[in-house]
DNA sequence: GCATTAACTTGATTTATATCAAGTAGTTAA
DNA sequence: TTAACTACTTGATATAAATCAAGTTAATGC
């Protein structure tokens, strides 16, 4: 049953995002179980997707390294950005109910996924309690992102917004056990614009801003914080708030 | 173990809004079981609570009559409305995983609820396979509703979203068997506004806008569509697009 | 039923951000 | 390596909606 495992092939129990997917709080034993349902494929490249709009769901997606972007177009052609996958997050939840997914997810760097049939793995969740909770948790957190996702949109300005969106990636890396003032972030900037329902040129304007202000630094694909106390106050991040570690 | 039902309690297989709620797909006898375990208090009034941001989190709420709306502040004190609930709609999914509420829901008229406490629930998903189906649409429309919410934030302007709002609740009440081109909304200005992420003035001046041009006349609660189409265009609701029946 | 408060309306003005434009830098492919 | 394209930058201008202000109407409580 259990398929040779290379580079991008590592078993849950050898993962570094325990912590952060589903294996949390789950016995030695149950991990392993888990793992034996776990489909690895090859990474996904630049610009592949892992799933389309009317694409028929029939697993979650756990990402191992990466990121995905999932997104919509508009009746009118315009595309939305509702989202950016990091290592750890569940994908496809919202196919759930329909059974068919509505976004589209494609990779923005060489990304590795952990495919978890949903008929299997909702067999497991009958015979390992944690892992329901697992799955509540994961259901929660997508709909709390959606929520964090307007709330930004309507309570916030340009500045406020982009360096929330700064600072939420910075805090998500370091909950996973990365470098949280420096790492590299293939999102392109057109990318967060419209997720954050700005221009391009607002998004640059400001970065430069940013930049000159010596707070943030975002250029080819690097970000470096130079000054998170500003950042967060101009995200207007009181306290270091455990609840905002949300999905962008 | 049944109460005394009366007007205000009535039984699920009694229920106008099967069709819309959780016995959607259950067999009879199915019905009769997830009757067992609901508990159904008298309704709320008018600015009373169902929960508070910070509550424990033990049970989902069916809306059977009425309207709540989702609410939390952001951290400077500014209100924000996540969205209106109508009969058949269930509150309390974002809390599955930390058992804990995180936004307070009120009543914005009499409103009737039925409570599924979630470990007797939990326990009925079990035997009753399609209940589970049930709670996995619950899901599904609870992330995509807030898809929705965003690509209205982020797409549209104030106009359409006024539009789209409206032919939303219209489609709403529509669905779950009421008049959609008249009907009754206990929702202030002021409410729509926030969710809408606009000031009341500008909703103002939209709806007398609406009214001069005889699409819509919302005057006292009362809401009369004169003309559906005009309002679609408006709303950029292309065909009569079924994906499109969300919460607001 | 009247007083008080909250909700809504309408107008004048300001402002944040979009749009338009024209460029530079970076990436991709031949 | 160069050509072609895409991403990003920076500036000038336009504009949709916010803000400020002062009213009217409706709802609430005594």
């Amino acid at each position: 049953m259990k398929e040779v495992k290379s580079a991008f092939n590592v078993s849950c129990k050898n993962c570094g995002l325990q912590k952060v997917c589903f294996p949390t709080g789950l016995r030695r034993e149950d991990v392993d179980r888990l793992d034996d349902i776990v489909d690895r494929r090859s990474p996904l490249k630049k610009g592949q997707h892992l799933f389309e709009a009317s694409d028929k769901f029939s697993a979650l997606f756990a990402i191992r390294a990466g990121v995905i972007k999932l997104y919509s177009f508009t009746d009118g052609g315009e595309e939305i950005v509702h989202g950016f996958y990091l290592p750890g997050d569940v994908l496809g939840i919202d196919a759930l109910g329909s059974k068919q997914h509505q976004y589209s997810a494609v990779a923005l760097d060489t990304t590795s996924v952990c495919t978890l049939p949903f008929e299997k793995f909702t067999e497991l969740t009958e015979s390992i309690p944690n892992l329901n909770q697992q799955m509540l948790n994961a259901i929660s957190k997508e709909v709390l992102d959606g929520r964090m996702h307007s709330e930004l949109l309507i309570r916030r300005n340009a500045d406020q917004r982009v360096a929330q969106f700064v600072w939420n990636m910075s805090e998500r890396y370091r909950n996973r056990g990365y470098a949280s003032d420096e790492f590299r972030l293939s999102i392109l900037h057109r990318d967060v614009a419209v997720y954050l329902g700005l221009t391009p040129e607002t998004v640059s304007r400001i970065l430069a801003k940013f930049h000159a202000e010596n707070i943030v630094t975002w250029k080819k694909k690097e970000v470096m914080i130079h000054d998170m106390q500003r950042l967060m106050h101009i995200a207007g991040v009181h306290s270091s708030c455990d609840s905002c570690k949300a999905t962008a």
